[in-house]
DNA sequence: GGTATATTTTACCAACTGGTTAAATAAGAG
DNA sequence: CTCTTATTTAACCAGTTGGTAAAATATACC
């Protein structure tokens, strides 16, 4: 299986949050570690796929993966969410200004 | 030129923050507007590469287009970047926790 | 060794992505 | 109307993604 190496950590982290399973992955991991069956069981796909999505998580940094008896638990790693959060920060004044001028609009239609 | 839609606006913003010339094209929106071909300028792709990227950032609607005679102006949307942050701000205690794990343990070994 | 459980790998597929070139469209200027 | 400039669309291509089914691997248990 192939899982295609972006030289740029942070691409790696967005395309890893692109998709609402693996959202869902990290929200569940989220209190505490769980087994590739256990995160599997509320998708309605099968264990390879999301096999696969671990792994794609795994190679941004989100997961780091244990070794008990035959299961392999998967850990939340947040470090790469720190580099994301750093990033998106940087316009936050932005949305603020915006809704500012959200608001004032709705302050004159009064 | 077909552009997917999800039906899931966060997937979009975070799949379109997952290019590198895409999040150049939106710094380089923050300080203001600038034109295609300005936007165009610093990458070495051809003009149709860029319009696509700007086409999948109106899709997250991370900018937004005007008409100015020939000129398309963009101009940068950060609502969904506020709806990424706020996603992501849930996992702020796991960071500062393993970095609060990392300082400890560089405690100890002195 | 043989069996059961957990997980990954392989091979395959359709759809999407990110790029290209060439052609089309839009608007201003002579 | 023609020419130039700005931008998009269309057609195409190679590589990636997200899924599948079937086979392989890993570990515990008897």
């Amino acid at each position: 299986m192939v899982i295609a190496t972006t030289p740029d950590p942070i691409s790696n982290t967005f395309a890893a949050l692109a998709d609402p399973t693996r959202r869902a992955i990290l929200a569940r991991l989220a209190p505490g570690e769980a087994s590739v069956t256990e995160l599997a069981e509320p998708f309605k796909m099968t264990l390879p796929a999301v096999s696969k999505h671990l792994k794609v998580l795994g190679r941004a940094g989100l997961i780091a993966r244990g070794r008990e008896a035959q299961w392999r638990p998967c850990r939340l790693q947040a470090g790469p969410l720190k580099d994301a959060d750093e990033w998106i920060e940087r316009y936050r004044r932005h949305w603020e200004e915006s809704f500012d001028r959200l608001d004032s609009y709705l302050q004159e239609l009064r």
